[in-house]
DNA sequence: GTAATAAGTTAGATTAGACTAACAAATATG
DNA sequence: CATATTTGTTAGTCTAATCTAACTTATTAC
């Protein structure tokens, strides 16, 4: 059994080596706001557990058990978003933090009864896959709202790095997942897009805001 | 800010002194399955921080502080088992070990929603009393069983000491929370106690099982 | 009311997880 | 390619929470 720290580098290993591959130290230090002494020292110890494969001055590694612990920490982490956002009420912007913390609870029945209450959602509220009980998860693959072209109309099926400022954003200007939007044109200087949705018949969405919009064509 | 550990000696502490008035280092020491000497050391650090009064060789007692701490994780525990069992669908046997760590949640958001959720109940499932946020809590107090007399009809209010043995037990008798039964006879040798409820014309309990069960006259 | 027992404390060790300071390896730069 | 910078490691310290061993105070028994 792992303990809720050692869980904590784990999730944060998954998440960074599914955005670029390779992690290193310093990267892993940065993200949990740890000194690079303890993560060395942290990564000796998974490495002894079979977590992590680690070698000197060599990038970071999740062994495939390492790997499978962190995929079910995300599956209950996404479950208790879903579970927040649908059965309790909560805004998707406010989940973020009691999932952290319930995602270290001990108890597969729990986390089934969750997923049994939800309908076995294959999806969370940010439109991040939920891994399945043997840790894989379905990888669809969006497109990202910058790189469509004018006139097509899409659907907003996830959301990258969803931030608490950015989800609060989104909440304010009334973006939701599953929103349809059409896009109006695209400024080659900036990259900056204007977009129909709704009953709103022009907004502009900087290059920061449309390459963070994961779509699915319509 | 209390840490986890610090909560569970405070919740002790609370449950201890309801039961029995004084407590000693001894017992607290037992119940946590924690050695004396580190039991002492908790109680200067937690008196350091006016949770608890702490004086050599004397008994153990909560501070006003400590008490509006302990009664708050108490709080979160009983609206966590609460929301286990009428909105989770759990067996009112399942939930002790889950609510043992939902409590330690640090979010008043997500226990106000279940509060909310559950139409702000007043006692759990076992039928203890759910403090308010102000950590009050409204001490109804029952007979038990054990003191009635033959010919009485009540209904199951609560259960003390409620172990996962003994919700088992009632379980499998079908005996829950609301039941109403009538006591048809009692053998003054041992106080075993004839009982009739639903469908059954005559069991049999024990002493040890009639003075965990508290009662309302009807 | 003294001796035996139980309860409580003190002292010192251990482990997990964090830190800083100092050094070493790898990478980037002129 | 030699040096400067960045990245990573080693060594040693700290704190929280635990333990055991040894000692002290309180309680019980005769």
């Amino acid at each position: 059994m792992n303990t809720l720290v050692e869980e904590n580098y784990l999730k944060a290993l998954l998440s960074l080596s599914n955005e670029k591959g390779e992690v290193n130290v310093s990267e892993l230090s940065e993200k949990l706001a740890i000194k690079m002494p303890t993560v060395t020292s942290m990564m000796k110890k998974l490495a002894a557990k079979d977590l992590v494969h680690y070698e000197s001055y060599k990038p970071l590694r999740l062994t495939s058990n390492g790997q499978k612990e962190a995929a079910l920490i995300i599956r209950k982490h996404r479950l208790t978003e879903m579970f927040l956002v649908d059965k309790m009420g909560f805004g998707w912007d406010a989940v973020h933090e009691i999932a952290e913390q319930v995602e270290h609870i001990q108890s597969p029945e729990f986390f089934e009864k969750m997923d049994e209450l939800l309908g076995f959602p294959k999806f969370d509220p940010h439109g991040s896959p939920i891994p399945d009980k043997e840790g894989k998860m379905e990888w669809k693959s969006y497109e990202k709202l910058l790189d469509l072209a004018v006139g097509e109309k899409v659907r907003i099926a996830a959301v990258v790095n969803a931030s608490d400022e950015f989800l609060k954003f989104l909440n304010s200007r009334n973006i939701y997942l599953g929103l349809e939007l059409t896009v109006l044109s695209v400024e080659a200087f900036d990259r900056s897009m204007i977009v129909s949705y709704s009953d709103k018949p022009a907004e502009t969405f900087s290059q920061t805001v449309s390459e963070r919009l994961l779509v699915e064509r319509l």
